[in-house]
DNA sequence: GATAATTTGTGCGTATGTATG
DNA sequence: CCATACATACGCACAAATTAT
C-alpha cells in the first residue's frame, strides 16, 4: 500500500495546494495564494512552495504573472480519455492520490442499453458496480460498471478482495481491456448526485459512457462515469498518424 | 409528384424525420410517431416510411419494438472526434445537411490564452470568425476559431469567397491540417448563446476547446465550439491498437 | 382472463427508372 | 434496340407483440 520511500516535500505541497484548489472549487482565471501566505500555511521554505508551483505550471495547471500572482489555468483534474482507462494512473499522473468507495455491488437484470452494449442476450444478468473516484480525498467521479455474469460468475467475491476493477478482472483472467469507445454528453446533477458529490445546482455533469473490450475484441464491461465539469476536464489527445 | 431524382425518396424521408426529432427536441426513450402517420405527415407509402426508419435503425438512433412503436436511442447528433475535424463530412455521414452561418469575422489581439495555444507571442494578432453550425437548417453549434494573421494575411479576404475554413486554409497553402488535442468541459449557457443555439436554460453546453496542427505540427487554428448536449453527443473511438 | 385495437414485422405482387452489355 | 439486373416506390394481406378495455 504505502511505498516504503517517503515522497519529497515539495511533491506533498503539490498536492496540498491542488486539493486546495479542489475544495476551494477554483476555476480558470482565480488568483491563487501568494507564496508567502502558503510558506505561513503549510509551515515549509519559500522554496519548497516556489518548487511545487514550478511543478504545476510546467504541468500546465497554473501560470504564473510578475508582480501580479499565480492564476489557475485550467480545471483541477485532466481526464486523459486514453485506450487504457486507469482512473488511478490518470490521477497519479497529476500528482492526485487516487481511491475509490465502493457505493454498492450486486447483480441486476441488464437493461435493454447496457445488454445491447455488452452484447449480451435481453434478461441477462450483470454485476453492477457503483463507486465514487477520488482525488486526495475529494470526490470528482461518481461511476457504474456493468460486467457480464455469465462470463464473470464470481466477480463479487474476488473485488471485495481487491477493491480494483482492474485487478479482479485479471483474477478472472483478463490480463489486459482496452477502451473502445466512449460517448460524451452532459447534464445537471439530481439530488442524490449533487450530495454524492458535492456540487452546486447551476454546475453540469459530463458523462461518459465506454464500452471496454479484452485483446480479442470482446465487451466485457460497459461504464458511465458522472464528473463534475468545475473539477474535471475530459482531454482527448489524437494519435498522430498521417493521411 | 414532385420527388428529387436526386436523392431516393427514402432517404429524404429519412431526413425529414431526424429534422422532425431535433426541432421536437427529442431524446432518448422518447417515443417517435408511428408509421401510419408519418404516411399520412409525409404522403409516402409505408415501405418508404419503414426503409427510412430501417436505416435510422442501422444508424443506431433509434430502436424498434414490436407492438410498442419506435424509440430514440441517441441524441440526434453524434459529433466524432477524429483525426481531422471537418463539420460537414461528420453531418453528412448521417444523412444532415450541413451548413453554416457567419457570424462575425475580424482581427484581434489575441487573449493570452489563445496565443499559447497557437505558440504565438503575447499581444500577436489573430483572425476570429464566429460561426453557427446547422444542421438541415437547426442550429446545432456556436464555434469560434482564431488563426494566426501574421501566417494568413489574406485570410478573410479569401474566406469571404469560400465560407468554410478548410477551403480557405487551401488557399492559403495548407492542403491538410489535423486535431492535436481536445479538452472537453461543460457549463450553463449565457443569454446570447440560448437565443443563439435556441437552447431551454436547464440544458448544458457541450464545450470544446481543440487545436489544429498543420502536416508539419504547427499549429495553425485554435477552436471552441458550444454544442447543445440536448442535441449532439460526442463520440470517441479509440484506435485498436495491440499493447 | 379474454378480447379488441394498435403497432411493428414479413411476404408477395406490380410498376417504373436506370445502368450494363 | 433489346435483354437483363437492380434499386426504387406503391398496394395489399396477415403474423406477432403489446396495450387498452
Amino acid at each position: 500500500m504505502a511505498s516504503a520511500r517517503q515522497d519529497p516535500l515539495w511533491l506533498e505541497v503539490t498536492r496540498r495546494i491542488q486539493t486546495m484548489m479542489q475544495e476551494a472549487a477554483m476555476v480558470p482565471s482565480d488568483r491563487l495564494p501568494t507564496e508567502t501566505e502558503l510558506v505561513a500555511r503549510f509551515g515549509v521554505n519559500r522554496h519548497t512552495v516556489r518548487r511545487a508551483f514550478k511543478h504545476l505550471e510546467e504541468k500546465g495547471k497554473i501560470e504564473a504573472r510578475q508582480g501580479r500572482g499565480r492564476f489557475v489555468r485550467m480545471p483541477a483534474i485532466q481526464y486523459q480519455i486514453g485506450a487504457r482507462p486507469r482512473f488511478s494512473n490518470i490521477l497519479a499522473d497529476q500528482d492526485l492520490e487516487p481511491s475509490a468507495e465502493l457505493l454498492g455491488i450486486g447483480v441486476e437484470t441488464a437493461p435493454e442499453a447496457i445488454a445491447r452494449a455488452l452484447s449480451l442476450r435481453t434478461g441477462s444478468k450483470v454485476v453492477h458496480v457503483e463507486r465514487m473516484g477520488l482525488a486526495s480525498g475529494n470526490p470528482v467521479s461518481l461511476s457504474s460498471h456493468y460486467l457480464p455474469l455469465g462470463r464473470f460468475p464470481r466477480f463479487i467475491e474476488y473485488y471485495e478482495r481487491h477493491h480494483s476493477i482492474t485487478r479482479t478482472l485479471q483474477d478472472c483472467g483478463v490480463e489486459d481491456y482496452v477502451r473502445r469507445s466512449t460517448r460524451v454528453t452532459s447534464r445537471l446533477p439530481t439530488s442524490r448526485e449533487r450530495s454524492i458529490l458535492g456540487v452546486p445546482k447551476h454546475v453540469p455533469l459530463i458523462v461518459t459512457r465506454s464500452c471496454n473490450v479484452d485483446p480479442r475484441g470482446w465487451p466485457i464491461e460497459y461504464g458511465e462515469a458522472l464528473m463534475a465539469s468545475d473539477r474535471i476536464e475530459l482531454e482527448i489527445t489524437s494519435p498522430l498518424r498521417s493521411g
